[in-house]
DNA sequence: CTATTATGGATATATTTTATCCGTAATAGG
DNA sequence: CCTATTACGGATAAAATATATCCATAATAG
């Protein structure tokens, strides 16, 4: 069970830009930079989170990416789903209908045991991604930063940030 | 995120073998012909299942697979953890510690809050999948057979077990 | 001694992930 | 209107992983 790196940059995207004033945006030529990833990668990533509502993407001289909600309302989970998608990550391949005693359709109206439980174990996977959102990620990052890198970040948002009318 | 199939062949091939009575085993290849999978790849997952002492393998004529422990004690996660490991889905790659505003390794003692939320949703997970265990699956898949069903599959399991001493 | 069966390693194939590029569309500012 | 900037979408390439198979070896029952 994996995970794609496009999932972290896409949380550590969502954590900077929470940080820019309101009205600001970053394009994602500087959001690579500042985390110190491929441009063109990071930016399949941004494109994912704007298709999915959770970001506001700008073209254009002066544009970039900003929130398109509330810090509140986007949790780890809005973020991974936006990214990796939500097929589940059990894959039933309805074994018991194969092989010499295998079931009928008829018997398998509901799915398997076996599925269900994983399904279950995704929903509390999913509900405990769904308990955290932005605030509570940056106030986490802000806990471990010196305050001489919070200000560096500051200036360095201040330095980069277009300022949309 | 994605779970490997061999995951689903080893929970019906415990399902399956919980059902043996005791003292029977079951061949990698009767296994395989059951679920309707190919030998050599169930082999593999027979395998890690073995390594992880959840069944016991005995080599030879008359030779097959058995479970190492008893029901109740084998879970979906034990079964799970031998097949696909037990490495993290979230695979922090310390992104906070590059790029211009980069943290010292100082800053970094933690894990960053990012990477702390989807280490406790896998343990959501974890411990979902572990409070299922066998009896409960075998229930599961005994109440949607049909009788029929059941009777052919305890005649199969009675063709193909192999007595040992 | 022979037939059977699991083991471990090596190997091949398919699929997914990761990464990059380019043409197009939109936007701000001159 | 023109130009520079920037996001978008699709196509493509490279790397990694999952899936699948094979074989030589070791063990075991009869």
């Amino acid at each position: 069970m994996k995970i794609g790196k496009g999932v972290e940059w896409a949380a550590h995207t969502c954590a900077l830009l929470a940080m820019v004033p309101a009205g600001g945006a970053l394009s994602g030529e500087a959001l690579a930079d500042f985390l110190g990833v491929p441009p063109p990668y990071l930016a399949k990533q941004l494109q994912a989170l704007s298709r999915a509502g959770i970001v506001a993407a700008k073209r254009g001289a002066a544009g970039g990416y900003r929130l398109a909600r509330l810090p509140e309302t986007i949790s780890l989970w809005d973020i991974t789903a936006a990214v990796e998608g939500t097929a589940p990550s059990f894959r039933c391949t309805e074994v018991r209908r194969s092989g010499p005693c295998g079931a009928s359709a008829k018997e398998c109206s509901g799915p398997c045991a076996i599925a269900a439980a994983f399904r279950q174990a995704e929903a509390e996977y999913r509900n405990a991604l769904s308990d955290v959102r932005l605030p509570s990620l940056i106030a986490g990052i802000a806990e471990d930063a010196t305050p001489a890198r919070k200000r560096r970040i500051m200036e360095w948002i201040d330095r980069h940030a277009a300022n949309a009318a």
